[in-house]
DNA sequence: CTGAGTGCAAACGTTTTGCACTTGC
DNA sequence: GCAAGTGCAAAACGTTTGCACTCAG
């Protein structure tokens, strides 16, 4: 993926702090504040918690990444992609997306409440596979 | 409903406070922290914003009530009840529940992923018929 | 060159804690 | 009577802000 486009595509200035949180949030998939500073840290030793929260709420703003607001957790944060809705592992904590069409729920809903339905925010929790196993 | 006999099933002593908190939930629907705070004085007005967290964590903790993340708002509180989904209307903030049968969903996304599904949270946000017509 | 981003320290709002006192059971 | 709940003040926590400095465009 190319975040020096993206960055610029959201009209956010290229940076190398930011660079390197994209390609954090990338590979881990969903990170939260914490996990996300001590990853950082790693490769920008003098970077501030401050400029880390400018930049995720920038990102935010922009539409660029998103929060995840999770039952009993800190919210994570992941790139802006498709809908989609995420798993929680009680066990282990795995965190994961999953594509499913969610027409048919968004459509029952909206008849039965004439919302006009625009967002969604969905995580299921239970026991992942790894976890059912043990 | 018997907000006496609910807290001692939930092994939760029964004391002023508690219930005046159980009973703002219930006509409300949903509060936030702050709402609660704001209307449990009225009744107790010496009431400590320490005791009010200190009753909502309790009763979290016995699942008397439940706590519902909300995506770019404040976390609500409701009385715990069979499982639901709720509406955000993001013209007026109308925070409303809805029954939907959502096990198509779940079997759909427990084929796909293999989890053993026991929770969900869902939030859709949309606009409400009162402001679609605005 | 200029506006935006960074890092630091201080401030802020929210939530939790410790403690003395009171209350439910 | 005793464990649990209450209210207060202080502490802890996560997040935001102001400012001087630096950097991207």
């Amino acid at each position: 993926m190319n975040y020096e486009l993206l960055l610029r595509e959201h009209k956010l200035k290229v940076t190398p702090q930011r660079l390197g949180i994209l390609t954090l949030m990338q590979n881990a998939g969903h990170l939260d504040v914490e996990e996300l500073f001590v990853l950082i840290k790693k490769q920008f030793s003098s970077i501030s918690l401050a400029t880390l929260y400018k930049n995720i709420n920038a990102m935010l703003e922009n539409s660029l990444i998103t929060e995840i607001k999770i039952p009993r957790h800190k919210s994570k944060y992941e790139i802006a992609k498709e809908p989609h809705i995420h798993l929680l592992c009680q066990k282990c904590n795995e965190f994961i997306d999953v594509s499913v069409n969610i027409d048919s729920l968004v459509d029952e809903v909206s008849m039965k409440s004439h919302y006009q339905l625009m967002d969604s925010s969905i995580v299921l929790c239970g026991v992942c596979e790894k976890c059912q196993a043990l």
